[in-house]
DNA sequence: CGCGTTTTGTACTGACCGATCCACAACCAA
DNA sequence: TTGGTTGTGGATCGGTCAGTACAAAACGCG
C-alpha cells in the first residue's frame, strides 16, 4: 500500500557489481553507481543503505553465481580429473573473455584484505565453500582412480584453489592464453594419476 | 647553492611504499603520504610531482628490492630444485611475517590492472624479469637433473610464478601456514625430478 | 653581508566524496 | 477522493580529495 519500485533490485545489484568489478571498491564512486544502475541517489541509499552495503550485496551476488556455475561443473559427470581439468580450462577461457578484469573476489582480497565485517565474511564464506567442493572432488578422484592417492584431499583442494587464484591474477598481467594453459597443464600433472 | 633538503629522499620513498602497501593506491590519500613520510605537502609535491608519480617510485623501489633478494636466491648455490623450494618457502614465510598485507605488485595488479603508463610498465618489467630468472633456473634444473625434463622452461617459469602469485593472494585469505606449505609441496612435485 | 636559489610551512583552490534532507510523486486501502 | 506510506528527484550537507600559491626560511656564493 505505497508507491512501488520503478526498478528491478537484483538488476541494480548486477549493474553495481559490474561497476565495482571494473574499477574496484575505492575507485567506484557513488555517482558511478548511480550512473551504472540508472538510479537516483535517493533510490540507491533508500534501497541499499550505503556504498559498503551495496558492495557487499554485489560481492555475494558475484560469489553466489560463480559458485553455482562451479558447482555444476565440479559435481557434474566425468572423473574427478576431468572435472578439475574442465574447471581450469573454463577458468582461463572465461577470464580472458572478461577483458582481463580479473575476478571480483581476488581483486577485493587484494584491495581490502579480510576486513572484519560483512565483506570479510563473504570472502571467507566463498573460500570455504570452494574448498569444500574441491576437497570433495579430490576425495572422489582417489576413489575413481583419476587422481593420485597419498595426498590429503584438503591439500589438493588448496593447491587447485591456489592455481585458479593465480590464474586470475595472471590474466591481469599480459599472460598469453597458451602460457595459462601450460600452467594449468603443469598443475594438473601434479594431481592426476 | 640553495636551501638543502631536510629529509632523505629514498627514506621517504620507503615510507610511502609502506603506506601504499598497507592500504592500496586509491585508499592512500596524499595526507596519509605526508604523515607516513613526515614531509609537508610542499616537499612531497616539490620532490615527487604527484601522487601517481610517488606511487610509481614506491612500486619500482618495491620491485627492485624484491627482485634482488629473489635473484640472490635463484642464482645462489644448490640445485635448481633446491632453489625453487627455497623460493616457495621464503615466499610463504615472508608473506606471513608481513601480517598478511600481501604483495604490493599483486595487490596493484588486482586493483589497477595493467594501466597504460609508468605503473603498467613497472608491473610488466617486474613480470618479465621474474620470468627470465625463473626460466633460466628451470633450464639449469634440466641440466643438473633436479627438475623433470620434457617441459618448456618458460612454461615451468610461468607455473612457478603462478604458484607464487597464488600464495601471495592466499596469504590475504585466512590460509594457514601448513596449508600454504602443502600447496608449495604439491607445486614442487610437478616440476622436481 | 646581501643575492639567487631552493625548500618548507601554511593557507587555499575547485572538485568530488559519501551521505542526508525534503518536497513531491505514485501507489493502495478505506 | 482522501489519507497513509513509500519511492523519487534534486538540492545540499560537511568533509576530504589531489594539487597549487605564496611568502618566509635556509642555505651557498659573491
Amino acid at each position: 500500500m505505497a508507491r512501488p519500485r520503478e526498478f528491478d533490485e537484483s538488476a541494480a545489484v548486477e549493474s553495481a557489481m559490474h561497476a565495482f568489478w571494473a574499477h574496484g571498491y575505492e575507485a567506484t564512486s557513488t555517482q558511478d553507481l548511480c550512473d551504472a544502475t540508472g538510479l537516483g541517489r535517493s533510490s540507491v541509499y533508500n534501497t541499499f543503505t550505503s556504498k559498503k552495503a551495496l558492495f557487499e550485496r554485489s560481492l555475494t551476488h558475484y560469489t553466489d553465481s560463480q559458485l553455482t556455475a562451479r558447482q555444476a561443473l565440479l559435481e557434474g559427470p566425468g572423473t574427478a580429473a576431468e572435472r578439475l581439468t574442465a574447471l581450469l580450462t573454463t577458468t582461463i577461457d572465461s577470464e580472458l573473455e572478461r577483458n582481463r578484469r580479473g575476478c571480483l573476489v581476488v581483486n577485493t582480497l587484494a584491495e581490502l584484505g579480510m576486513p572484519d565485517d560483512g565483506i570479510g565474511a563473504a570472502l571467507r564464506s566463498d573460500t570455504e565453500r570452494n574448498l569444500a567442493m574441491l576437497t570433495e572432488c579430490a576425495r572422489e578422484g582417489v576413489l575413481d582412480g583419476s587422481l593420485r592417492s597419498g595426498r590429503d584431499p584438503a591439500d589438493v583442494a588448496q593447491f587447485v584453489l591456489n592455481t585458479v587464484t593465480g590464474l586470475k591474477v595472471m590474466s591481469r598481467r599480459d599472460t598469453s592464453r597458451e602460457a595459462m594453459y601450460a600452467v594449468a597443464d603443469l598443475a594438473l600433472s601434479a594431481v592426476v594419476a
